[in-house]
DNA sequence: ATACCTGCAAAGGCTTTGCGGTTCG
DNA sequence: CGAACCGCAAAGCCTTTGCAGGTAT
């Protein structure tokens, strides 16, 4: 959609202000974590940018899921498993995390927490709610004998 | 003091139960993990325990830490920086944490998040708010030249 | 006595890094 | 053209595992 557009012209605009060159295999990692809901782990980024640069190597999805992290324009999520995953979704919003899989849903509540700005000599900047439990798929293997 | 008492002889008592041997060095690390408020990685955990066995392997202390999250009485956090940490704290409290260098504080918060029993087909267990920010000494040395 | 546990060392993932060649601006 | 970047492979963590000897019950 259109705000996909213009995250991705920011994006742009932003990469040339630093000096960063416009390279295909860095639009495409952004891309795929925009139009990516699930969380991707790098290694599903990297499978996904193969599909269009079959030579991408993953060394590369890592370097730029960190330039990525360093502009602020996506967060790296690790709960459970062993792999970090990589969000661009900057909306103030939450996660469903299913504590068998690793699988990562965002959520929005309407409830806000009152943070204060400064906690027990921490300057804060914001907070995430995290919700545990277990997703549809696992939920359904989970059922054992009866 | 009284309370850590109680949460050893309770550890006994499951250990017996689960047919687990108590040998001194899963006491000692969960002794350890009991004392600590600061998370500790698993790497500190185990040069804690060194002082009082300095032949234990690091390998122990990642396979108690294991048996500790399996029994409930440990849980595992991992935000920043690499390595997980591990918190015998089984109040529900949430968690202050340092953006900069990765350190943790319990945090108790009068308020309650009122969450669904399922949410989007997953079935819930729980939730904890992540606080993020700067610690006290991460801001002295973080701050530049005005 | 025996099942469980430990220490050691090796192997296993995930992630980062060094290098030479390539590409963007 | 030059700085930045990429792919490849090797190296670097953190963590897990196999095995033989040791220990709690």
């Amino acid at each position: 959609m259109e705000l996909k557009e213009s995250m991705l012209e920011n994006f742009i605009d932003k990469c040339r202000e630093s000096g960063l060159k416009i390279t295909p295999q860095r639009v495409a990692v952004y891309e795929i974590l925009l139009k990516s809901h699930n969380h991707p782990t790098v290694e599903e980024i990297y499978e996904e940018v193969k599909k269009r640069y079959p030579f991408v190597s993953l060394a590369t999805v890592y370097r730029t899921v960190e330039t990525l992290e360093q502009m602020g324009l996506a967060k790296k999520v690790c709960y459970w498993g062993s792999s970090a995953r990589y969000d661009a979704n900057t909306d103030e919003h939450h996660h469903l995390i299913c504590m068998n899989c690793g699988a990562i849903r965002d959520i929005y509540m309407e409830e806000k927490i009152d943070i204060p700005k400064e906690l027990e000599g921490f300057e804060t900047s914001g907070y995430s709610v995290n919700v545990y439990g277990l997703c549809p798929e696992c939920r359904e293997k989970a059922q054992p004998s009866m």
